[in-house]
DNA sequence: GTCTATATATCGATAGAC
DNA sequence: GTCTATCGATATATAGAC
């Protein structure tokens, strides 16, 4: 995708262009966020050089700081687009049904995440790009962590049967040890030294929560 | 603190780590290892150049590599050695006592690292820098989360009182939530936006964990 | 061993043609 | 808007004096 033909000149688009060019305009923006995406997901944010990007992209360095003003502001709108598209994914079911069923399928579709490398690779570096890009961290933790953690302390303080003294740090608890799983398991490596099959850290999860 | 069993539990793992570097350091060496940990800690391996580390350890860059292979063969160096004391550092300590009181101990113990800028800028760079030196987050699984998690896996199959059914999983839990509040909060930034009372954490982990 | 000076490559960002 | 070509800065790593 990267090199046009060079027999064949490009002036079939030159003057039939009013909306068009708009359109293509941004779609050749969202095709500048994909191809970034994947570059600065799978290496980072420093090794990723915009070269890399225009090749992987298939446009031209050039067409890129038309759409973006600098390697910093592309790479924050790939974060916060790719950040909000997983917003949209958590919470599209709601917190209904009874705790011990509720509760283990809430924690396997959270481990579901360990398959997708998107969603590995964005924890990895926003997590590495913490320190240079805290706006970035804070987007994160806003719009992924804490509607999260305030569901389901809500589900929690709902149900008093289970007799749970402080919602919001067990809710901390619970989403915690989960992703903590996730990263070891599938950043640290862990998988290969001392794997753990995550049905027993759910099983486990429900029992110390459920006092089952 | 206690002395590091050399001939402990860990004996069969002690092959992958390797412990000749940090034995024949010479001074010029230890003087270029503890600049280059500031600067690659601090910032991250990429964005880090050797002549700031040539500066911050107050040699010249000639000396650098006088002593070391490459950029990689000093960062892999560093981090062995900062991770090797951690877990020094880590398991002093005994594992006996009643349940809740050792157990409260040792979460206020690992949250103490919160507070250890060297922690949790190590956590951060071992994270980002998994994917190009995977061989450093085996190093860091096998020596800091392995061990930890046995310990405390064997301490909870010593205490059937407990009714622990999977102690590993539980175990796994255990840290893993305390991690993952560090992480979090220190990291990406939530104590700032969802701010966490420590205390509230290990009260209600001790809670589950020993049916308070 | 340790320093200064430098070779060589690659980076982010821009200029100018079309 | 999009391309090719390039600038100035900075990177890793090395050569040679002492």
């Amino acid at each position: 995708m990267a090199q046009f033909p060079t027999g064949e000149p490009l002036a079939e688009q030159s003057e039939s262009i009013n909306l068009d060019n708009i359109r293509s305009a941004s779609s050749k923006r969202e095709q500048i966020l994909q191809g970034a995406t994947r570059v600065f997901l799978s290496h980072g944010y420093a090794p990723t050089s915009m070269d890399r990007v225009a090749t992987e992209a298939g446009v031209s360095k050039q067409t890129i700081y038309s759409h973006f003003q600098d390697k910093e502001g592309l790479f924050s709108a790939l974060i916060e687009r790719v950040t909000i598209r997983q917003l949209q994914e958590e919470f599209g079911t709601e917190l209904q049904g009874e705790p011990v069923q509720l509760l283990t399928r809430i924690a396997h579709s959270f481990l579901k995440k360990m398959d997708d490398i998107e969603y590995v690779n964005l924890l990895r570096v926003v997590v590495a790009e913490s320190a240079r890009f805290p706006e970035l961290a804070e987007l994160y933790t806003k719009t992924v962590i804490q509607p999260g953690s305030q569901c389901l302390s809500a589900y929690f303080r709902s149900h008093p049967e289970l007799e749970i003294k402080d919602p919001e740090a067990t809710a901390y608890i619970f989403f915690g040890s989960l992703a903590s799983f996730i990263l070891s398991q599938q950043i640290l490596l862990a998988k290969q030294i001392m794997p753990m099959e995550r049905g027993r850290i759910v099983e486990s999860l429900i029992k110390l929560v459920c006092h089952g």
